[in-house]
DNA sequence: CCGCATCCGTTTCGATACTG
DNA sequence: CAGTATCGAAACGGATGCGG
């Protein structure tokens, strides 16, 4: 059953914190900024979570208005998690929380980067050339495809296949991560296969980073 | 001994809820966001919260950076808690927590409400006439004494008897928080003697309320 | 009194196994 | 796929103790 304890402080903070404060509740948060994700996609985005832990948290956040669980009609018929409007306000926190994070003296770890949180950080900080034309890419992470659509000098990030797209890249969170960061490491990426271009030409592919 | 659970993921925002996010951390954050605390006064503002999990929050966000120990020089040779910069750096997220608590459907509760946050919202939102004169209030909420002085614009929040002061109050923080909502409670206050003017006159008191 | 340290019962977490 | 069941380990919360 659903953790039920609570700061019993009337301030504003502590009632946030006791809706969102338990454990994993933020990044279960943070996955789902992307969109509805399955229970089964936010396990495996979240190593470390119990399924257990998962089902408590879901639980907690659907009854404190930050997710709605809903099964999606046939002939899909899954269940997908999805933030409500109150869960997508949490966006600029968990942003600015990530901001704060790097900024701290990190001890050089070498540890695994989520993928979401690095598209998070690309659909934050890529500002397209509003004259650019419409260009969609579908990119492989983690063994899981994303939709990345760059239109009118905006940035979409979408869980999942796109219909059609000008360029297929597959690549892992860190390079991608690294990429983004310092564009000039492209050709060393696709050299070393750890950037890997599907279809489309490079110079489409190379676009994606020069934003 | 401390905490050494981590959610094993270079997130930067895993990595900040490494370092922030387990259970009374923000809030002990909160208290500090006034100023330098002692460990019996931190205790006291968080009822709820055990001295040994108060000592290894402490220490926690000590070697994180967030918080620094020092022993005040004699003849206090108290230990006091004070926020780093980078522990400042957490008050606009830690504010915009609050007004998304605030948000939030809450179910009518009367819980006790922390005379910190009040003092935090009142310091967020106030912004005094610049032209007005400098006054300092001598505010005691909950037992304890804070000097609140407005001047040229600015609020400055902080704890202990101020050297001199233009009024003195007397009120606990859910009468202080709903002067501020509605300054015209005022007079009813003073009524029921939730609110006491100690010294200085009513306009001077009644002038905080108007900011 | 203040700033903890120690002990101890309860809750939560994390891992593995299992089910409709 | 979307969860439950179970269980040992860790964290929490309260009480008490203790040196300065």
């Amino acid at each position: 059953m659903p953790t039920m304890r609570s700061y019993r402080d009337g301030c504003a903070i502590a009632r946030a914190l006791d809706a969102i404060g338990e454990r994993w509740a933020l990044l279960v948060v943070r996955e789902l900024l992307l969109g509805a994700q399955r229970f089964t996609d936010l396990r495996r985005a979240l190593p470390g979570v119990s399924a257990n832990l998962l089902t408590d948290r879901l639980r907690e956040l659907e009854v404190n208005g930050v997710v709605t669980r809903s099964t999606l009609p046939p002939p899909a018929a899954s269940v997908v998690y999805e933030l409500t409007g109150s869960g997508r306000e949490l966006e600029p926190i968990i942003l600015a929380l990530g901001q704060w994070g790097q900024r701290m003296p990190g001890p050089a770890d070498r540890r695994p980067l989520s993928a979401t949180s690095v598209l998070l950080y690309l659909r934050s900080v890529c500002r397209p050339d509003p004259a650019e034309q419409r260009t969609v890419y579908a990119v492989e992470l983690d063994g899981r495809t994303w939709t990345i659509a760059t239109s009118q000098g905006t940035v979409t990030v979408e869980s999942g296949e796109p219909p059609q797209h000008d360029s297929r890249l597959r690549t892992d969170p860190e390079t991608l991560n690294a990429l983004l960061a310092d564009p000039s490491l492209f050709e060393a990426a696709l050299d070393d296969r750890t950037l890997v271009i599907d279809s489309g030409d490079a110079a489409t592919g190379r676009r994606l980073f020069s934003l």
